[in-house]
DNA sequence: AAAAAACCTGACCAAATGGTCAAAAAAATT
DNA sequence: AATTTTTTTGACCATTTGGTCAGGTTTTTT
């Protein structure tokens, strides 16, 4: 749980009586499992998502949130108190399922079979959810603000775990050698790219929007640029005849 | 000139009297060459990247740019008439140093030297602005409002004619056959997400900010991926040793 | 069924923000 | 030097927006 969750309230003045100094809990959302709020938490942080994708922190309004969960908009402050908190119980969200597809690499698995099942996810992700790359996309692009103790900490560690795991292979000789950090940079843009600039990506192949078919084919491409760049696929420099 | 300039007013109701129709002049900044208008503009647009690629479009104010500038609100507006005009206006100017590097890819060049040039002109380019980049790669994220007529015609058509270089470079038996519009999409992720992401590629290599070092690694990195891509590099599948 | 807790929401603010304008200063033109 | 054009700005709006709140409704607990 990488972010803090939404706090209640806020009194503007501080109050005479020092009530005794409640433990911080602002880092852990009250969430009891309560059915409704289960419910609406999710709806309000499905809408979010569309909206926050769409217009970014700044550009998203409460009340096109609200709009868009069909609620009133005191719902939303009810259950995330602030815009920012409601921002951030969303990226929450959206990291949660990041880092889970580092999973894949292990130390005694085929290279190959690894960045294949990587790419795949990456790429399953980017077709399911391209909103939720979206607007992590566009926290980093800001300065990752909410974000960046999560990147310094936990980012990290993980990639530098799984980096050693590529260098292992690397001595092994099992693949090309690569600076895996930068192998990772590289596997995250050219799988990203077709969520966060999926606009652009269509523009360029006369598409009026990304389809089924052209997410295959990028899959199909990027997966050979990752072989290749490995050394783990034969790149015959010639016609696909000859 | 992809996008349009400066309009200067736009009133909210329509009034009674039907005036014949204006010709349309919102395209055109009317920039006569004067001397101090050139020094403004331009020292107002500087101000303008840095703040619209920290904030995005929204979240950038007249009053920040004013302040980034030195320069009083009401001198923007004069100016560039409103904050789109200003925005747009950006735009422009960053799009401009965009499809020149395209230039690169001549049907009689030696595909490993278009590549290379190609790769180190986009990495300095990361390195020398990557404020511009940001306000372009924002701009997409949102749904390119105001840059879609560009992507679907200029840049598609340049991309159609370079992808035909590269197609021929694949019949000619001189690189191994890659999708021509897949690899562009791959070469601006992984050149621009060192500028896009800076902060995410600082964070996971530890440290403060990007150097130019790292951004040398990331150029040798990159160097490598897209040759061995394109079957250009040979990949020896093993340690560096043997 | 009574009490307590959780939830809902219309009506309201205060602050921020894009934009306007008129009158003055500076530059360019004649 | 006179006149015209361009530039400069402080003061001023109208609107938008995040956030609050009191009082009511529903759900859960006892």
């Amino acid at each position: 749980m990488p972010l803090g969750g939404a706090t209640a309230q806020k009194s503007r003045e501080e109050p005479p009586i020092r009530t005794p100094p409640p433990p911080d809990l602002s880092a852990v959302p009250r969430s009891n499992g309560s059915r409704t709020r289960q419910l609406n938490e999710d709806r309000i942080l499905r809408a979010a998502e569309a909206v926050f994708a769409e217009a970014g922190f700044n550009g998203a309004t409460m009340q096109a949130i609200a709009e868009a969960a069909k609620l009133p908009k005191a719902n939303l402050h009810y259950y995330f108190g602030t815009k920012e908190g409601l921002y951030r119980a969303l990226l929450n969200r959206v990291l949660d399922g990041w880092v889970d597809a580092f999973d894949h690499f292990q130390p005694d698995r085929e290279p190959a079979d690894a960045f294949a099942d990587y790419v795949r996810d990456k790429m399953r992700f980017t077709r399911q959810r391209p909103m939720a790359s979206k607007v992590f996309a566009n926290e980093i692009i800001h300065g990752a603000q909410q974000v960046s103790e999560y990147l310094k900490t936990k980012l990290r560690h993980r990639v530098d775990e799984k980096a050693a795991v590529i260098t292992g292979w690397v001595q092994a000789g099992k693949m090309a050698p690569v600076d895996p950090h930068h192998l990772f940079f590289s596997l995250w843009a050219v799988t990203q790219t077709y969520a966060d600039f999926d606009v652009q990506v269509a523009a360029v192949l006369g598409k009026p929007k990304l389809g089924r078919g052209d997410l295959d084919d990028a899959t199909d491409h990027v997966l050979r640029l990752v072989l290749r760049t490995c050394g783990l696929a034969e790149t015959r420099p010639g016609p696909p005849s000859g």
